[in-house]
DNA sequence: CTGTCTCCTCATTC
DNA sequence: AGAATGAGGAGAC
């Protein structure tokens, strides 16, 4: 069995709010697929080659890597590029690489505010999903993993991925006797039994749109094609830019073109992939989901655009880049969250939280302080907030002593 | 329950 | 007129 000397370092952390990174629903609403929660509110998966463990409170995320001292040098020199920054330390390294990876620049506060601005059904249904974050993802990663949510759900698309890095990808270490490995390569999943492989591990007909997108990346596609459908413009929330064209920037639509000739993608996976694997953020998927909301809540489907044609799906698109601009799939993705079934119960339950300091007498007289914790859980009738008048659900959270100071009593 | 592909019909175009 | 083209729908995967 492979044993690797394992480094750890120290948890260090940035000052990053809730509001403008929440893990909990950034990392569970359907955009990354290997982030494994092992312990309460710490998140932890294989990137570049080490494992990256985070968790976060009110004011700072936290963050730690696990790696391997031997293998994966820093900076492999075919993907040096010559703007790569010269980090001095592995933290710094990993810090670099948390910034990129959690796409750390966009000002999301600010931009929650411009399309409340503009959008009334976004002000009112964004204030329970703040901090939905879209991250960099790698491009091969996104395209693999959206290519299996084609009639699926969360929870699978997230087993098939991870039985995709357990049979194809490199091991990276363990957290608890549990492995982590990282995505397979295009590469890795060209051999001859990869389908049928794939076909077993219950991927259907994905299978064949993975084994064969996979060749043609690797084969056909010069090396390093991915990556030159990026966009490369540094993000920019300057007051005044110029306008988003019509259908979306150039380079967007190029990706989004160039993404449809390959096995299994259409226009709703290669939005995925050009929203959070490529960095354009005016892409916004259309899924059966956000057709819903476009019909519910945007006065889509009646007259033309009855049904989600091609048509359809472009006028939809358009309709969410015209009314909330250049990070239309950002605003998007923050009503797709606060539609998801995994989510629901943000919007039936109200939570109370009532922390108390206890203070108790003992015998000896010294006095034991503690920390009490309520909290109350309210059914709601409907999402505007009418609660019961008694909570449906009382939980006493921790009573565990803080300290017992000792104290002279007199 | 976060689509895509293939094949088919039917309307439009020249 | 009749082939070419493409949108839209149904069913398979």
């Amino acid at each position: 069995m492979y044993m690797a000397n394992l480094r750890i370092t120290e948890w260090r952390k940035l000052p990053v709010s809730l509001a403008e990174l929440c893990l909990d629903t950034t990392l569970r609403c359907g955009q990354s697929f290997r982030w494994k929660k092992l312990r309460d509110n710490e998140w932890s998966c294989a990137l570049h080659g080490r494992i990256l463990s985070l968790k976060q409170d009110s004011t700072h995320l936290h963050y730690r890597s696990i790696r391997p001292t031997t293998t994966y040098p820093l900076s492999p020199p075919s993907s040096a590029t010559p703007s790569v920054v010269d980090c001095s330390s592995e933290d710094e390294e990993t810090e670099a690489l948390l910034r990129h990876y959690l796409n750390l620049a966009p000002d999301l506060t600010g931009l929650y505010e411009q399309w409340s601005k503009v959008d009334s059904n976004f002000k009112k249904r964004a204030p329970k999903f703040t901090g939905v974050r879209i991250l960099k993802q790698d491009a091969w990663e996104a395209l693999v993993g959206f290519i299996c949510s084609s009639n699926n759900n969360i929870v699978r698309i997230s087993q098939m991925v991870n039985n995709l890095c357990l049979h194809y990808g490199p091991l990276v270490g363990h957290i608890d006797d549990q492995a982590f490995h990282g995505f397979p390569s295009p590469e890795s999943l060209t051999g001859p039994g990869v389908e049928s492989h794939l076909r077993e591990l219950g991927f259907g007909y994905r299978a064949g749109y993975i084994a064969r997108t996979a060749s043609i990346v690797a084969k056909e596609k010069p090396e390093g094609w991915l990556q030159t459908l990026c966009n490369e413009e540094p993000y920019d929330d300057s007051p005044d830019q110029k306008p988003l064209p019509e259908g979306g920037r150039e380079g967007y639509r190029r990706a989004h073109e160039e993404l449809l000739q390959l096995q299994g993608v259409g226009p709703k996976v290669a939005d995925c992939v050009c929203l959070m694997g490529l960095g354009w953020g005016e892409a916004v998927p259309v899924d059966t989901h956000v057709w819903q909301i476009a019909q519910r809540d945007y006065k889509f489907g009646k007259g033309k655009h009855k049904s989600l044609t091609k048509a359809t799906y472009d006028a939809v698109g358009d309709h969410f880049r015209q009314l909330w601009g250049k990070e239309a799939g950002w605003a998007h993705s923050v009503l797709f969250a606060a539609d998801l079934k995994a989510f629901s119960e943000r919007l039936t339950t109200k939570l109370e939280v009532d922390v108390d300091e206890v203070k108790i007498k003992q015998e000896d007289e010294t006095i034991l302080e503690a920390k009490l914790v309520v909290k109350r859980e309210y059914a709601l009738h409907d999402v505007k907030g009418e609660s019961e008048e008694q909570p449906a659900k009382v939980m006493v959270e921790s009573t565990r002593s803080q300290r017992a100071k000792r104290r002279r009593v007199g």
